[in-house]
DNA sequence: CGGCAACTATTCCGCGTGGAATAATACGCT
DNA sequence: AGCGTATTATTCCACGCGGAATAGTTGCCG
């Protein structure tokens, strides 16, 4: 069977700690920030949660009712569903596959625009970058004084890092470009990688 | 208008040069691998080749045919088109978006697994990492010796620097877990962050 | 107490992606 | 010469995603 989407997992992950609705996942997933690691849209998680379901990672526990309002699935994980979303949490993380992001691609056709424009552009980069490194800085910090162990917001620790080290290249990049270190002529020639 | 998408782009930076039609682009890409910084497969180059013809990014050149084969029409790119080119490259590198990469999805429900297995996991990982750090440089010595100027495989650098970082954390991270610096006790315990 | 904005809860639809299908020709091997 | 495979070149189709649409309900402001 293929892995599971990131969504799935998110899904199960919620679904490991007690049985609830889609709409239920959704608005714990946003509470605890989940959607600044995975995309969650409500359409794509009641399509994520369908295909659990119809796969038997998840199984229908109870079907509630409020008034007028449509009715509530709630699901449950099954012992499949645990199994799946352990074995894809243990192969996403040896595996580092290209996710093709987008910044490498503007940085690999930068040179078709003008030196200063470069520099510049970079330079608001790097003010974005450390923007993002102060709001991670206080999440942890939030987290940090209600006394959650660090294992549970590692992958905040690992973003930090991680933008941290894109500022480190960005401000070393913007320096080799105006000390003229990394040479920016001749911008219309051919592409010469062949 | 919306921003262009990566592929978009890719198919332009190869106008910029000459007129072509789709499939000499595809293999122009692969050449040059651009399939290591954008998802390049035929199916979609020739629909974003088509939406950008819709748009007037790009216009029919020519349309040849040899022997019996399928009609190829050669595109151009028209000034609109380098415009939009130069203008999206122009906005993605100041612009950090987050694009939910799977690894801290993966370190952020690792701690529903065994602390040892987690370790192992990471080493696996970290072997990964130094074989890509050795594979970019084994690529950026091949085009050194052809004279190519760095700025035509700046992303190259990039992606380097940030592997490099990864593999950083990632052994940081597992020396944290052997030596107990990073606690990983009650792993069935509630999700603490609310 | 009337209306309107926000929330609860789910379904629907259009779009882009990527792999498969198609089909003709060139190439290599015996 | 004949056969199979790789290459050239494009189209098609199934699927997942995400934003919009829908629709009832609660809360709030004047």
């Amino acid at each position: 069977m293929p892995r599971l989407n990131p969504l799935a997992v998110a899904a199960l992950a919620v679904l490991v700690e007690q049985p609830m609705h889609p709409y239920e996942m959704y608005q714990l997933m946003l509470q605890r920030r989940e959607d600044h690691v995975v995309r969650v849209s409500a359409g794509s998680l009641y399509r994520a949660v369908e295909r659990l379901a119809a796969d038997g990672l998840i199984v229908e526990h109870a079907t509630e009712r409020e008034g007028n309002r449509p009715e509530r699935t709630v699901y449950a994980i099954t012992e499949q569903g645990r199994a799946a979303f352990l074995e894809t949490i243990a192969s996403m993380l040896p595996d580092h596959v290209n996710e093709y992001p987008e910044f490498p691609l503007a940085v690999g056709e930068a040179h078709n625009l003008p030196r200063d424009r470069v520099v510049e552009l970079l330079g608001e980069r790097a003010e974005q970058l450390r923007a993002t490194v102060a709001s991670l800085d206080a999440g942890l910090a939030r987290v940090d004084a209600k006394g959650v162990p660090t294992r549970f917001v590692l992958n905040k620790h690992y973003s930090r890092a991680m933008v941290l080290a894109e500022l480190d290249w960005v401000l070393a990049t913007i320096d080799d470009l105006t000390t003229g270190a990394l040479d920016w002529s001749s911008p219309h020639g051919p592409h010469p990688v062949a």
